[in-house]
DNA sequence: AAAATAGTGTCTTTGAGACAATATCAG
DNA sequence: CTGATATTGTCTCAAAGACACTATTTT
């Protein structure tokens, strides 16, 4: 039925891209890379457009494409162990203009202080770009759009992100740990584009059972806060209902 | 970055696979395909066992990858235009005999009377399996696991299939249009594998107004049940609340 | 004491579960 | 008419929104 020597001949090239998401400065920001320039010996393709994180499997050193996205995010942010969850894959004809490829998206969230502590590993051509800017990009805007269908890409992975926030503890993957319930209030009300109420957001969160008390914390605030950490980092907090309005 | 001329020769291979779902007999089932039996001239792997349908992408006739989901579906079942929706991707190098390979998976909601409709489709190697029998399959059970890494693919879709149903109309793919409410709220309890009050049901369904009358059926009911169409097909509704228990 | 932030209480609303009651139709 | 199925009503409960109130700490 299926014709594997035919089909080697025309294989689609396969990638893995990332988008890596964080909260900096009161907005959802996402992390870009700036593709090479031209050069009269490349022929890479989107000289010089900024794109989502990524490039092709590397079968000698990924065993997977899960341990792929990984590396990817490894290489340009030093972080080891960030949550990472698959967003989807897009494989067509055009999108890549060197042929028929196919690419498994990732989608990651860290604490931008997180990053700031491994130095060394930021590059010139690495950036945090805020989501919602890059997302009103056009060919007629000042900003270009993202290479190949990162435009897209970056689209479906804010949706989702957005929807998931309604109803699970994502946001708490955006902070270091200890933190406290103010500050994960405020993750959600970045994210969401919008205020919660506090006795909502609090009974939701405490009766969830989903978080320890690690002590009351020294912050900026009058009242010292209690201060919160994960009772599980390896899956999210699934509430039964999202938040209204 | 990318090193693409060295990163060619080394491709994975690119396929898609999809579990098409029906309610049948009271259960959730899947469709499945039986794989070419060893001969002497074949290297197919898995002869002779039982698979997703699926193959490789043919760039020839494959526009995306999800032309190349609803060319297998409509290959297996003649069925034009169904739910499908994308399941996620699978890649690593051993889930292929043949070498590193990434599979994209679908997943799609038909119904089986629908199915019955396209004589001259079926062949002998094509047919449906009880979901929950098919995931008990172990090396050591009469029936064996499926090819590759099927068995774990159909999990997932499983999983999120009895997810989605906890929040979404998804059932309502699952049936022919007309249908009625009972009709529909037993496709729900088969597939959540619990019994969903009569009442909050209705109210649900009724209350989120993405189903217009249209007329009342004659069944084998007594009192004439009133007939149901979903007034979007494109997309399914997304309820704010699972239902609980 | 005042200001600012953390945290709680009260009332209302929405929608689900439990389950009883009513409506309609085939025979 | 009777039984089976469809549909509605009532009561209770859980959790969210609105918003006022109390608690704690720094200055």
């Amino acid at each position: 039925m299926n014709s594997p020597h035919t089909a080697i001949l025309v294989m689609p090239q396969t990638t893995v891209d990332v988008v890596i998401f964080t909260v900096l400065d009161d907005a959802l920001q996402v992390l870009l890379v700036q593709r090479a320039h031209a050069t009269a010996r490349t022929t890479e393709p989107y000289p010089g457009l900024w794109a989502l994180p990524g490039g092709f499997v590397n079968p000698a050193l990924d065993h997977d494409l899960l341990a792929c996205a990984g590396r990817k995010l490894l290489e340009k942010t030093g972080i080891v162990s960030p949550y990472l969850e698959q967003l989807g894959s897009w494989g067509n004809a055009t999108r890549d203009p060197r042929g028929w490829s196919a690419t498994h998206a990732y989608f990651s969230l860290i604490s931008a202080a997180e990053m700031r502590l491994t130095k060394g590993v930021n590059t010139a051509d690495v950036a945090w770009f805020q989501a919602d800017e890059v997302l009103q990009r056009s060919p007629h805007t000042p900003e270009k759009p993202l290479a190949f269908d990162h435009q897209h890409i970056l689209q479906t992975a804010v949706e989702r992100l957005r929807s998931k926030v309604e109803y699970t503890s994502l946001p708490a993957y955006l902070l270091l740990e200890p933190f406290t319930l103010p500050q994960l209030q405020h993750i959600y009300e970045v994210v969401l584009g919008r205020p919660i109420d506090k006795s909502a957001f609090r009974t939701r969160m405490l009766g969830a059972n989903f978080l320890s008390e690690v002590g009351t914390l020294t912050t900026t605030a009058r009242r010292s806060p209690m201060g919160y950490r994960l009772k599980n980092r390896e899956y999210p907090m699934v509430f039964a209902r999202t938040f209204i309005r």
